[in-house]
DNA sequence: TTGTCTTTTGACAACGTTGTCACTTAAAGG
DNA sequence: CCTTTAAGTGACAACGTTGTCAAAAGACAA
């Protein structure tokens, strides 16, 4: 800026003033900063800028999410990046791995930047520590699953209500002994979805089998494992809800690989690509990350435009997609 | 910091060399500088820390990628997240969604934030706009496409020698009417991509059929459009080659609703969740997106650790995957 | 004890900006 | 013509750090 300055023979406050845009310089001084500002091929300093600036902002976000390689991870990322973009804000990202270290590390690595805000899809079990963060007025939005022992804006998936909505479905197909494969009941999505299992099959009046359900499954080889020896019963289900992606795509090996695929109904808890190709094709309860990611990429910049009211807890709608599974009579 | 050595009794001197782990503290004032600096909660801020560094590093890098939401790029983001928080540095990342404004754009934004390097899958055909990066001591390397007008590390897939190996595997089953199906021309890949099936055929001496050819396909639906065309053909192929993952699933689309999914072969370049579980499996030439953002950022990192050995072309292979579509007898 | 050397510590400037405020110049009014 | 007002411009300090260098304090030998 210095350079640009003595080039175009006035202050480095002139300077300035022209690479924000400001008001209050002549026609004549401006072009000469912009002519030498090209030809030096000036890059205004951003840190700098935050650095000195009263409002203090980076004009950068935050976000943490379980693993940026999944698919509803990098949905969500997409569109909280879309929302940011158009503010001329930028999005560091890092992938926590269900590790409360892992997401604290990763917080701590944002606020040293100075990031504006943050949007965390949580794996730690007490966000007390977003304490400092929060008098330092970053703002903080929580998607997917709540945080715990700390007040913010969250925007969740209506987890319970989904499920219920697939057990419903199986019910009403004729199913009375319905498999439940679920992922770590220490997630609390995963503990929503299966308490929305046990509450649809009791508003029901169905008897709750243990033996059917299996918790605390993760990967898809583990599920596989599980469905099959449910499906070994010697008195087996005659349908399976799949609390997750994975959870579903092992289920449905289990299912192919023992020729039930066309006798025993599936219904998983988020959709999957090609899905509809399958045969069956899968029924699936599908969310819908590219809303959740909007919608909290759209209350964090509220909050960082002033908006201090109260928190906002947002539920975003699952729909049923039937494609054939769950359509199976017992 | 201020505030931290006012507590302390010491000068922000020997806070900021507490903070930094520098040697030659005593340990009296280490501990009463972290017992300060913990009471305070105080946060270290990177920012105005890179500003007075000498070295400059802001520990942070970017990433373009063509859609952080597509599978390739989300795992290549991944790998290179993986390669990056190691060394405590952390990744912004942006689409550019195929446009070669976005792309500058983006970069622009990265730079003025004082990014390390930059990964870059370039969707521009004119990278000299990089010069001054260059300039600036950003390390840059390009992945999945090579960059023009410009030298810098790249880290490719074979793709050309790729399609090769999936057409030679059609061939060797007897096929000699083989379709193929590409992306946008002007997409380097897909170019290689069509290089390879058009010299694969002729080193076999197979005519290679223009009318069997559908090139700028984009999107599921296009491609879907395209398949059925071929197959309708008076004299169609017995086999297709897709040169995407979504062209791969249209065209698979296009088989199943014309029932010909076990009687025309298909191979398709790039893997598919779950192409495994359908029916034929598809057959497929695999990329490794996590290699390719492993040895990117390797390289990145070895750049910024001062290695100034010339440009470096890594290419990272190609895996044949038979699950079933591509064995299908003509 | 003194002198020499080593270790520890702190004062100060600087990084590249922007906020504040005072100064200069031009335009308008009498 | 001078006075008043508005618009344009620049000098300087400050943002929160770290590099430089000099001073203070300890350690050790003579």
């Amino acid at each position: 800026m210095r350079d640009v300055a003595a080039l175009a023979k006035v202050s480095i406050k002139t300077v300035s003033r022209v690479v924000n845009g400001e008001s209050g310089v002549s026609p004549r001084l401006m072009r000469r900063v912009l002519a030498a500002s090209e030809r030096l091929s000036y890059q205004h300093n951003l840190t700098a800028s935050n650095l000195r600036r009263s409002d203090g902002r980076s004009a950068t976000i935050g976000v943490v999410l379980e693993d940026l390689a999944n698919p509803f991870a990098s949905a969500l990322h997409r569109s909280i990046e879309d929302v940011a973009v158009k503010r001329g804000v930028l999005v560091l990202a890092g992938s926590s791995d269900e590790d409360e270290e892992r997401e604290r590390k990763l917080v701590s690595a944002f606020a040293s930047r100075r990031v504006d805000g943050l949007i965390i899809q949580p794996s730690s079990h007490d966000h007390s520590y977003l304490l400092a963060e929060r008098r330092a007025r970053t703002a903080i939005v929580f998607v997917d699953r709540p945080p715990a022992f700390f007040d913010a804006d969250t925007v969740l998936t209506d987890n319970a209500a989904g499920v219920r909505r697939g057990i419903r479905h199986l019910l009403g197909h004729g199913h009375r002994r319905i498999g439940y494969l679920g992922d770590m009941h220490t997630i609390s999505t995963a503990a929503e979805r299966h308490r929305g299992y046990v509450e649809e099959l009791a508003s029901q009046r169905v008897e709750l089998d243990d033996g059917l359900v299996r918790l605390d499954l993760r990967g898809i080889e583990k599920s596989e494992a599980a469905a099959t020896e449910l499906l070994r019963l010697s008195h087996p289900p005659t349908a399976l809800f799949t609390g997750q992606n994975l959870i579903t795509i092992g289920a449905f090996r289990a299912l192919r690989r023992m020729g039930l695929h066309r006798r025993v109904a599936l219904i998983g808890f988020d959709d999957i690509l090609l899905a509809d190709l399958l045969e069956p094709g899968i029924t699936v309860i599908a969310q819908d990350p590219a809303a959740i990611g909007r919608a909290a990429a759209q209350v964090l910049f509220r909050r960082l435009d002033g908006d201090r009211a109260p928190s906002e807890h947002q539920i975003v709608l699952t729909k049923l997609i039937i494609r054939g599974s769950g359509e199976i009579a017992p």
